[in-house]
DNA sequence: AGTTATACCTAGCGTCACTAGGCTTCAAAC
DNA sequence: GTTTGAAGCCTAGTGACGCTAGGTATAACT
């Protein structure tokens, strides 16, 4: 359950580097030391959805050996995302931080 | 919008001091620095769903000069609730700080 | 040949908090 | 003295979001 994060968490996961979408999974499930084990169901429509609005653009590519995967990369306005959710997670993180007395 | 740690913040904001719904609302404004303005009709379902889940107990207080106010204050499950929910919200947000790479 | 891992996809659903309304009481303004 | 605004409480309905639960196909291992 990414709460509303999860747009920010995948263009951060792709980043520099294309990925597709079941390493994007094992990716998340990596970077965040075991915390997101994300469902397909969870990654699949949202990579369309941001495919559809043009944060993210897909090719097919036929792999030596496996099957044919979908590999997204960031567009620019992609980048451009990723860099204003990153400031809106830190603005609501120490927003909570704030009221809970985390970290303070 | 607060997803999905509402309860967190309730509990957080109400703390020590009993408080009642429009001053709760106040709180959040103050303690988050701004961050957070929620609507009415965000606080007082969530204040009644915790005080059915037995996480806050409510008594009307009648002041002098000024309208009866429902007054709620947590329960010895709401603070350890709270206690959870603190630890909740830390795990996730460390989780999605290692993927966002902020905070490193 | 059957199983497991990789890889992609979607319809439907449940959770959550916000919208948009309504009601009452009190103090200040006109 | 009544209108207006702020304090104070409440709810039905809705929309955003991501998960459940299902499906399909290919390749590797046994």
């Amino acid at each position: 359950m990414l709460k509303g994060h999860l747009d920010a968490v995948l263009l951060a996961t792709i980043g520099d580097e294309a990925l597709h979408g079941y390493a994007i999974i094992e990716a998340i499930r990596a970077r965040s030391g075991g915390h997101f084990d994300l469902p397909e169901g969870t990654i699949y429509p949202a990579l369309h959805r941001l495919e559809l609005a043009g944060l993210l653009a897909s090719r097919w590519v036929q792999p030596d050996g496996g099957r044919k995967r979908r590999v997204y990369a960031l567009t620019d306005s992609g980048r451009q995302s990723l860099v204003e959710r990153r400031a809106g997670w830190q603005s609501f993180a120490s927003g909570i931080d704030l009221v809970l007395g985390a970290r303070t």
